[in-house]
DNA sequence: ACAAGTTACATTGCGGGCGATGGACCGGCA
DNA sequence: TGCCGGTCCATCGCCCGCAATGTAACTTGT
């Protein structure tokens, strides 16, 4: 049987990843954040004392990985993490004076990872590829 | 400033890279073959006894990961690694009976996860999609 | 023929994803 | 009150990606 890896949307998807991962971390890097750490950063600038579960709740990433990413940016100086006043068993999630001051500039990093990916796309063509992209994402998200 | 991680392709493919290895590793799973292994086969599957070396040109993978992908694989008895007959240095890759026997329905099993999280998709939406990932990931290549 | 440079591969350490499991704690019900 | 099931989080083992480094073996130039 023929089967062409470039036709395969499992596939593309895989390096598609690796390649936005790749011009993500380029750019945040000089900033002090990693990829994966983006989209949490991204909750607390709008909201900050969050606890671990309301962070999990509005993110797409199991518990397991929020707690081990959760402990690499307290290692690198990005969060402080606070026991719950009421509840011992929560923690608060609250950002570090680093860590709010980059907001700017690491959204920015993040627009123009997108961006560099991106060039030569026009704007309708772009859409048409996030919401395919949304589609799919639906799909798994469904079974 | 306004982020929306839903407008991100960043996120966005690194959601979908996610669901389509699930779906990959569910159906997988029974066959007993892993996601990252996939590519290996088909490039086994397609020409035997290929060193290392050259299994890394065939895919877009670096060379730390194809050891280490290997390792799992002759692990798992898909694979079988013997000293290269005239350079001492590399090994060749062949596949074991299981891993030849099952290539019909992993390929299947690949077909029916690419299906899975594009249902609902017309044709003309699926080969559009597929040709935008390719871009991307060729403007990711060129920098 | 030999030193020096290059190549093939393994290994280590890290980011980030997952499921499974365990400990501490909360809440509700008898 | 005291127990018991559910909840919050940490931890472990695994897959898979990367860069950096080490070792053995090949090749090349003198």
């Amino acid at each position: 049987m023929a089967f062409d890896r470039m036709d395969s949307a499992t596939y593309l998807s895989s390096l598609l990843a690796k390649s936005f991962s790749r011009a993500l971390q380029e750019r945040g890097q000089k900033l002090g954040f990693a990829p994966g750490q983006f989209p949490v950063l991204l909750e607390l600038w709008s909201e900050e004392g969050l606890t671990q579960k309301q962070l999990l709740d509005r993110l797409d990433i199991e518990q397991a990985t929020m707690a081990n990413t959760l402990a690499r940016m307290e290692r690198d100086g990005l969060v402080l993490r606070k026991r719950h006043p009421t509840d011992k068993r929560a923690q608060q999630i609250f950002l570090t004076a680093k860590a709010r001051e980059m907001e700017g500039e690491a959204k920015e990093a993040a627009l123009a990872a997108d961006q560099s990916l991106l060039s030569g796309f026009r704007h309708f063509e772009r859409e048409l590829m996030l919401e395919y992209m949304r589609m799919a994402i639906a799909n798994g998200a469904q079974n």
